[in-house]
DNA sequence: CTGAAAGCGCTTACAG
DNA sequence: CTGAAAGCGCTTACAG
């Protein structure tokens, strides 16, 4: 194993000064072609690579954001939601795509999320992924802000959140699928899902459902129970809805995770989705075009996502005025709303 | 917002050299107490991070592991095989515990590492995490190798392969499923998967299946189909096994994406499962336990996985003798295999 | 077009 | 226990 080569190494070789080597490697269009040529040649030969850490320290930037996913403490610790990995994917392409390279943590909400700033050291940016409460990290999120660290948050827009948000719109989510079960003829409807301050994606999803509801006279024959987002209290709040005799012709959950506990407790119970009763999800996650009747949901366009996301945090890097975007959220009809 | 403070800014608040403040924050026992104290006092007041490509470039090491994901180039693009979803969940994880930091990046196997090699001044080392033909990419590891690059991969022991390897017991995995098969009863089967040099997994897989059927004297009534890993490629195998009128009373999945597209196929043929045919697949995917019926799985211990690379990587890092591992596979029994 | 020199912000021998 | 100094490997004004 030889020594890493350094660009005094090259320089040597080359018969040139290293500044000459650093601009040659760096396509500057100052250095004659035939010494670029010539150096970059014997860069390869070597197999040298510019150290990172150097030229970083020098140029006072890294090349590389960070990714924070933060989940919600009261989340299954040991599956993380695919919602998120998803996200994960299409970020990680697109900073390959940017030549960036992507650091990734995840935090618990309680965390000291000092041990992250500290990558404004290690990362120019950061991009805050993650559903849950504002109020619970406002002030972190201020704190960034304040430091004059630039990053990009996954969420709704919000006039009263600092930075910006990229996000999809959970209202237009909540109308659009309603509308749909409108259409195929149901009257009565529950929805199923926090519908609190404490998650404002979920509510504004309720609030395009209730709106829609309202807006057919239907108001009056809705329910709605709570669940914070796994699968358990999906079911749950089904069997509650069983209990209490209240079950509707349509039940809209507020994601796909709750809508699979709702399909687990219906089919315990022996009613039939769809023909006793609708269900619809949000998310489309992967999972659930594959449960029986595969589920009809929202999906939020993750590959567009990650692009956006991404592309924002660097414009905001190089100090471009980047705005909140509101990305259109589309439905897939499956066969658990008995469209067919 | 103000400049970033430097070391020397906080020796001059506290009125000592900045070496001391170097050690006092790195928690050096030769600093006095009273000093150390005040010095994190005022670092914490002023927010100061050591800056990590100073520190990095001094030390000559990053804290900093990269992961690369690459894919078969075969599967679907659009969407990340959720296992290696939940790996990367489980080794970002280990990281964190680990005071490391994770680079994550996606390769293509055609691509040109080099671009990840450069890690070597970015990371102290790499994750190589990724089903596919070995012959395909051995050059590289090899290269990897010759560079002293510390590396583990995820995947079967051999001899052959340079390097550290950490896996699942994918031979084992493929004989228990199998035995409980036979225990219940069955007589025929179908095994669905690349069994070839290519997919060293899948065949691993394969050979515990088809040295159990041996041993209860059941080999003359296997068939095997070509799948490589993906739904459609079940869905086609299983086709073609009920056009050629060879339908076993057991389909064992080399993976559960393969036996989601089997599930499908008997769907839409009508043919009951698992009365009429008992399938199972392998990786106990999430989706695995939504399906109608759930499937039977072989379950790789992710969370344990994650963790072993993690330590194995950093004990290569620091230049212990490191060894393969082979993780027990575990089966998972639900309804598709009529278990109940 | 090229080179000599400064300096990014640390850590760590070395000397006391 | 502490300080002055060197140096990690680059990039980039500055001077020619």
């Amino acid at each position: 194993m030889k020594e890493k080569a350094t660009s005094f190494d090259i320089a040597h070789l080359a018969g040139v000064s290293q500044s000459t080597v650093s601009r040659a490697l760096n396509n500057s269009p100052l250095v004659n072609l035939e010494t670029r040529e010539r150096v970059q040649r014997i860069a390869q030969e070597l197999n040298y690579k510019v150290d990172k850490n150097a030229s970083n320290l020098r140029k006072q930037k890294s090349s590389t954001i960070a990714l924070l996913l933060f989940e919600d403490p009261t989340s299954d610790d040991s599956m993380i939601n695919p919602f998120f990995l998803a996200m994960l994917g299409s970020i990680t392409r697109a900073c390959a795509k940017a030549n960036y390279d992507l650091l990734v943590s995840f935090q618990n909400l309680e965390d000291d999320w000092h041990a992250e700033y500290e990558d404004s050291n290690k990362a120019d940016g950061i991009i805050l992924l993650g559903y849950g409460n504002y109020t619970d990290y406002q002030t972190k999120v201020a704190q960034l802000e304040s430091q004059g660290t630039h990053f990009v948050r996954w969420g709704a827009p919000d006039k009263d959140h600092p930075g910006v948000s990229i996000g999809c719109d959970n209202y237009q989510g909540g109308q659009s699928i309603t509308e749909h079960l409108i259409a195929l003829g149901k009257k009565t409807f529950a929805f199923i899902g926090d519908n609190g301050v404490h998650a404002p994606e979920f509510m504004a999803r309720y609030r395009g459902y209730t709106d829609t509801l309202e807006k057919h006279n239907l108001t009056a024959k809705s329910v709605q129970r709570n669940a914070i987002s796994t699968e358990d209290d999906g079911s749950d709040a089904v069997r509650s809805l069983i209990e209490c005799n209240e079950l509707p012709e349509a039940i809209v959950c507020a994601s796909d995770l709750i809508a699979m506990g709702a399909l687990r407790a219906l089919r315990r119970a022996n009613i039939n989705v769809p023909q006793d009763v609708a269900v619809v999800g949000y998310d489309n996650i992967a999972v659930s075009a594959y449960t029986t009747p595969a589920l009809s949901t929202v999906q939020q366009n993750t590959n567009l996502a990650g692009e956006l996301l991404v592309d924002t945090l660097l414009r905001a890097i190089n100090n471009e005025k980047v705005e909140d975007y509101l990305m259109p959220a589309d439905i897939i009809i499956r066969q658990s709303c008995g469209s067919e």
